[in-house]
DNA sequence: GTCTATACGATGATAGAC
DNA sequence: GTCTATCATCGTATAGAC
């Protein structure tokens, strides 16, 4: 249910309070981080009393789990509407190790393009996976655990002779590299001198595919020469 | 200097006040996160009194910037060194970049080795690269700043052909891999049902360097297809 | 069902006595 | 150098207004 002004020209839905919550929760959090944020800082910011987010949610702890899983959901189910279509496409074919790299990644930067401004959410993201506590393997088996069950079998589908424990050392690699530009984009300003341009989602997710491909085809080698 | 005990068969020096509040806090900071420390836990461990923490060190910043750098120093100076002997043994010929990768990566997981029991030490150096908040960059400037002025263009004689912003996208991405597993070491666990064996150092590097390699070689194959 | 006012214990930080 | 006392701010809980 979304309130509407009803009088005047004016008929933007106003957002409700626990919208507000979520998406000024999702900016401070994303900016600042988890911890250094306040609870305090969101109600402020959101325009709502401190008690709703008790309300709402019962726990900081469980916001920033609603705030990771409103954005997780779509993403994974767009990560596994991207595998889908390219299986199907394949048939009992060989599945393109690119291809495959590419449905994990694309929707990571669509989300960061879409919506004019960037969203902070992808490097909230990013940060999430080496922030401790509880919540971050509740995250994982509820929105990352299942799209690890079916890329797994699809990277080893295009990546023949690895085995599957390999084939986890590979994915959580590359995994990091994606993480880790999420979250510390800086790091890479500091590197590059200011040169790299990180602002063309695509041409960053290019340039991901090309070094995790060939880090996974270097790794699959590595295998078989060492079984000779 | 360190106190020792004069009377009788015990000779064991006694850690300094300071010296027990950095183990204290490099232990805690890096199984629970900075942000979920508290500083009444670290006086608590190291047995001194909370205000002791604001006599030795200024701030909690200051604390882990303090607790980071008394290793990150060391470490920086192992890589160097490794790096010069590489430079000195290859003279005016190639580096192998596997080699390369190698003194980048082999004193981080010598000190993961050392000490008997694992040192909590790298799983927090994972963690720092996505966590927000201005010491990260202090970090960054006096610790990595350093080791990257030299790596870089030691990675780019190792990869001919590679401009100098591509070498820094490449080596953002290989750090990423690093600080993810360092970090979130637990969710490999996950990915590969327990499957992945991480306690023996000499292998992960291994696996490491295959796959940064393979991916970096990949880069600079993509930008020669480009030129083309 | 929604939201608010208010209070409680714990935290990071500081000032000043010894 | 070390400690006690103190302060604003934090996450959380609850009682009650609409």
């Amino acid at each position: 249910m979304s309130r509407t002004f009803e009088f005047g020209d004016e008929t933007q839905p106003v957002a409700e309070t626990k919208d507000r919550i979520l998406d000024a929760a999702e900016r401070l959090f994303a900016g600042q981080g988890y911890a250094a944020t306040s609870l305090r800082q969101i109600t402020s910011e959101a325009q709502v009393n401190l008690a709703a987010v008790n309300y709402h949610f019962q726990s900081k702890d469980s916001l920033i789990l609603a705030v990771l899983m409103r954005k997780m959901k779509p993403l994974e189910r767009r990560r596994l509407e991207l595998l889908d279509a390219l299986e199907e496409a394949a048939g009992d074919g060989p599945l393109v190790l690119e291809d495959v790299l590419r449905a994990l990644l694309v929707p990571v930067f669509e989300r960061k393009a879409a919506g004019g401004g960037l969203s902070p959410f992808p490097q909230l993201m990013g940060r999430m996976y080496s922030e401790p506590g509880d919540w971050v393997l509740q995250i994982f088996k509820r929105a990352i655990a299942g799209v690890a069950a079916r890329f797994l079998p699809a990277l080893g589908r295009a990546l023949p002779g690895m085995s599957r424990t390999e084939i986890a050392w590979g994915m959580h690699f590359s995994i990091g590299s994606m993480a880790h530009f999420l979250a510390a984009g800086v790091l890479l300003t500091h590197l590059s001198d200011g040169e790299a341009d990180m602002s063309d989602g695509e041409a960053v997710v290019n340039r991901m595919v090309v070094f995790m491909s060939g880090g996974l085809r270097a790794m699959a080698e590595s295998r078989k020469e060492a079984a000779r």
